[in-house]
DNA sequence: TCTGGGGTCCTAGGACCC
DNA sequence: TCTGGGGTCCTAGGACCC
């Protein structure tokens, strides 16, 4: 059996990117795409990466900045984001069926069966990135390496060296030429390696992926624990994180949202609350799981230091698991009467779907009534594949409230371009 | 005025069992 | 007077990821 071979294929400025592809005006022009509620930056054009902005600055903070230099910044659109990462997926998957979709944009592909119908790693590389740019217009990059770890770090080459043209196989660089890049890499862009850790290896003089890659294992196992030393090997190429091929269920589903407006009333909390019960509950459907617990949780702006706070939340369990939205939403909206607490300027609820299990696995109860749950089966099923057809939440329990005085902002959205009939691009 | 949302895994410590 | 040892399960909190 051959070593195994992995490559990281990652979107650049992924969000952007989506955005380029059906507003080409935006090409080389400075973009950011916002948070929910308009709030922070979450993916960055290269323009704006010079600038200095960071990932997750606010957008309040960087406006003056913005209009300086002419950034447009744009409303998440998910619709489009989701659509466009299938479409990358499923050419990925033209080239192996080996492949662990990781994030919205990036995934692993295990290659080392299919590299000798290109000729080496790097041509199979180059073949990824100019398929995905004649079929999507996306750009990528790929990384390539022995181990996932070695893969994501290869990837991050690939971007910052542009002699590699999007493309690094880290074996087929020399030993001097690996030894020069990981010295020039801070130990903080390993994957798994997050600000904490950077702190406390700081404080051993290991700045570097070198002095990390350098350091010994036994210190640190006994520092750091079973992950990071996991981390080490890896990068010394001893694959320990396997391609996970088949998603796993779900162990717990979270619905939240920051509010457009700060929220007094109960009546507001409960139509969020609702609301966002409602998009759990199809999340636990679509992978055919009950809850038998949930849990709602509410909070005032941390940010208001002048403001009296409040952030407090509570598991209610179910008297049977369940998958009925008028069930889950009777508990949650039962566990918020007793949450709620009048004066304050709430900022945020949501509600977290627990103690999942697979349906098709669920004990049966000497007495619940068959006939009600065949109902709610059916009833559950209809309400979703309407709202699959005519757009989320167009079928909703009243409980969601329908002005929604509260629901989050979104100024700057562009169309919903591939998934909407009406907002279809338009070539004049 | 304005500060995202959704996940997983590991560890330590306590409760409890035989 | 003397008071074991091994194990599991659960939970909270920390750290990480995108």
């Amino acid at each position: 059996m051959s070593e195994p071979q992995f490559a990281l294929v990652d979107v650049n400025n992924f969000y952007v990117s989506c955005e380029r592809v059906f507003n080409p005006r935006l090409e080389s022009v400075p973009v950011v795409v916002l948070s929910n509620n308009d709030g922070c930056a979450v993916a960055r054009s290269n323009e704006v990466k010079s600038l200095g902005v960071k990932m997750g600055t606010p957008w309040f903070k960087m406006k003056a900045l913005a209009k300086a230099h002419g950034v447009v910044a744009l409303s998440s659109n998910y619709a489009l984001y989701g659509d466009m990462s299938a479409r990358v997926v499923a050419i990925l998957r033209g080239f192996t069926p080996a492949i662990e979709v990781y994030s919205i944009d990036e995934s692993f592909l295990r290659i080392e069966s299919v590299v000798k119908h290109y000729g080496d790693a790097v041509r199979l590389g180059q073949t990824v990135r100019a398929r995905i740019a004649q079929w999507t217009g996306l750009p990528v990059c790929v990384g390539i390496g022995a181990t996932k770890t070695i893969a994501k770090l290869a990837n991050h080459l690939a971007k910052k060296r542009p002699e590699y043209d999007g493309v690094c196989d880290f074996h087929s660089l020399t030993a001097i030429e690996q030894e020069q890049c990981l010295r020039t890499i801070d130990v903080g862009e390993v994957w798994g390696v997050g600000a904490r850790t950077v702190r406390q290896l700081e404080a051993l003089q290991i700045q570097t992926v070198w002095d990390f890659y350098r350091a010994k294992p036994k210190a640190i196992r006994e520092q750091f624990g079973v992950v990071l030393t996991r981390t080490w090997m890896e990068l010394h190429g001893e694959s320990c994180l396997s391609l996970e091929e088949i998603s796993a269920d779900k162990k717990q589903i979270i619905a939240s949202r920051s509010f457009g407006k700060p929220v007094e009333s109960i009546d507001d909390l409960r139509q969020s609350v609702a609301t966002y019960v409602a998009t759990a509950a199809e999340k636990l459907r679509a992978q055919q799981s009950l809850a038998a617990a949930l849990h709602v949780f509410v909070m005032t702006n941390r940010f208001k230091d002048s403001e009296p706070q409040y952030d407090a939340g509570l598991t209610v369990p179910l008297a049977y698991p369940s998958d009925d939205t008028r069930t889950l939403t009777a508990a949650a909206l039962a566990g918020l009467e007793r949450l709620y607490r009048k004066g304050y300027r709430y900022k945020k609820s949501g509600v977290m779907l627990l103690d999942l299990s697979a349906k098709r696995l669920a004990q049966a109860d000497l007495f619940e009534d068959t006939q009600i749950k065949a109902k709610s089966a059916r009833l559950m099923r209809v309400m979703d594949q309407i709202n699959q057809t005519w757009g989320r939440c167009s079928l909703r329990s009243g409980a969601s409230g329908f002005e929604q005085p509260w629901a989050m902002r979104a100024a700057h959205r562009s169309p919903r371009y591939t998934t909407r009939w009406d907002e279809l691009p338009v070539v004049r």
